[in-house]
DNA sequence: CAATCACTGGTCAATATGTGCAGTGGATCG
DNA sequence: CGATCCACTGCACATATTGACCAGTGATTG
């Protein structure tokens, strides 16, 4: 579960050139392959490395438009909701939370326009009482984990 | 910019199992590995596929609790409050969005006590006016785009 | 001290990669 | 219609990488 300054070395390396292989690894980390694939097999089993998906574009796929709904769900309709949004393929993730709203979600969309339909088929059911939509202009800080990662590593060794 | 059937099949497959290389999608998908390796080429160069880094877990990572806090900036100090957002490591993206707030900002932590020492530092900038936090508790659809890539897909071709 | 553990540095066979090639079929255009 | 372009196929080759082992070493621990 902590992971070590090697362990972070080596995810940074990754998150930053995917392509380079367990044996190129080992060369730039300056350690044998072998440890390199330990620390690999470890890290995935720990859960700490989910995988190496492609990680795809969605404006590049014709959803430029990026938004987050809160919504208000009515008192036991959760379940329902979750199976709602989960098939609405718009819709990116959607968490549960404390706070004014019960949930919040993150939407892409073709255009504005296309927005409209995408919270309407959002809001378009019966267990949710309302929602309230901020579009995202621009992104400064795009989804990222390597300072948390050498945070993490430096905390431990 | 629009991704025909096969490519959706491709990024399908390798979202879900993306260490299998391209024979053998070349091999599940029924086609030639040069077809494969060109479709790839040409995703990665069109920035549908960014790359495939790594994909970490921060609760692995010892940062359980995540948080979503929508910011007030005072006027005329956006840049500031980027830079500054973009130095604290628990800061995992950063939005600037239209609605009641400014900024909209995803944040971990190692506990709910420390959630607090994470916002003191987010908020603790003279740039923000205000800032709302809602916690995560659930997260029913965690952050996918496998369905939408089918959508793209289904759209063209 | 003995045992354990992670790492090194090496080998091996199997596999994948990058690259290039000629051939084929469909679509486009003058 | 014929020429051209384009994506794809199926194949080849040399090279690189992988997964799997192994004995040896040094640090740590009971």
């Amino acid at each position: 579960m902590a992971i070590d300054h090697l362990d972070g070395r080596l995810i940074v390396l990754l998150a930053r050139e995917p392509r380079i292989g367990v044996l190129e690894a080992s060369r730039r980390l300056g350690v044998a392959r072998g440890t390199v694939q330990a620390r690999l097999d470890r890290l995935q089993s720990n859960g700490v490395i989910r995988g190496f998906g492609p990680d795809v574009d969605p404006a590049a796929l014709g959803y430029p438009v990026t938004a987050f709904a809160t919504l208000e769900i009515k008192q036991g309709q959760g379940a329902d909701v979750r199976a709602h949004l989960g098939g609405v393929p718009e819709v990116l993730e959607l968490h549960t939370t404390t706070g004014h709203g019960d949930m919040l979600c993150r939407l892409v969309a073709r255009s504005n326009a296309d927005l409209q339909r995408v919270i309407d088929r959002v809001v378009g059911f019966d267990g949710i009482v309302r929602a309230s939509t901020a579009i995202v202009m621009e992104n400064p800080v795009p989804l990222r984990i390597i300072p948390l990662v050498e945070q993490a590593a430096e905390d431990t060794g």
